[in-house]
DNA sequence: GTTGACATACGACAGATGTCGTAGTAATAC
DNA sequence: GTATTACTACGACATCTGTCGTATGTCAAC
């Protein structure tokens, strides 16, 4: 019932969508083309292919097809934290953390909020 | 300087190598067969791919090669740790740990575990 | 109603991935 | 020394990814 995960190049077009809301291809592809020279017909392929696999829902009611995810954003994080923890990280919460802070400076008021999150987890499995 | 990530079927490998210590085809390729069918001549090649790759290095001083990982477990962790928090959680390593646990009961002991771990970084950026 | 501008569909292609068969080479065991 | 076994090397192939060009459709404006 999952969609596949998605590849590196359909993760960067999730994210556009992640941010704007329900997009063109057209508002997708200006997008892109801040950060790279990618032609259009190369972004409507791809978005058609994640259609296609169930990545991405469209309407057809507008001029120009409207796409948006399949699965919202916190269930395709959650997917490919928990496939990551598996096959990397052993199944450890603890190393995959401490990996995703090693080495950069870590912002007190980040750490503050995982913190909290903690107290959840406390409270509620209490 | 750094090896290309590794795909899926490469991480198995790995995973097997960074428990076993450096290993031959045949280990590995015993390993997998508990989880799955796999030909012999699949892991070898795969083998071949990474070391032709920079992912393992091998020794052929033995009758049979003995294949063990360029980078440390813990250098592919990190790696691969930042690439998703980058394309997925935008960063937030709070999300991150947030998805890793959400929907599955959470050992109490690893909760302990991460608080040391910030308690150290709070030490640390004192 | 012809011309542009803008959309989608689709075929093609190079490179990577995962899978394996076959061939050849080296040690081992009679 | 010949047969068996255990390796490695390598070619082949299907599928997926990322990239794009070309064809085709549609709407608006003249």
């Amino acid at each position: 019932m999952t969609s596949p995960p998605p590849t590196d190049a359909e993760l960067e077009i999730l994210r556009i969508i992640w941010t704007r809301g329900p997009s063109t291809v057209r508002e997708v592809h200006e997008r892109i083309s801040d950060m790279k020279t990618v032609g259009y017909t190369t972004v409507l392929k791809q978005m058609q292919v994640m259609h296609g696999k169930g990545l991405l829902a469209r309407s057809d009611r507008f001029r120009s097809h409207v796409y948006e995810p399949v699965q919202s954003r916190t269930q395709t994080q959650r997917q490919l934290a928990a496939s990551m923890l598996r096959q990397v990280f052993d199944g450890s919460a603890r190393q995959l953390l401490q990996s995703a802070l090693a080495g950069r400076k870590v912002d007190p008021r980040e750490l503050k909020q995982i913190r909290e999150l903690l107290d959840n987890y406390e409270r509620k499995s209490k």
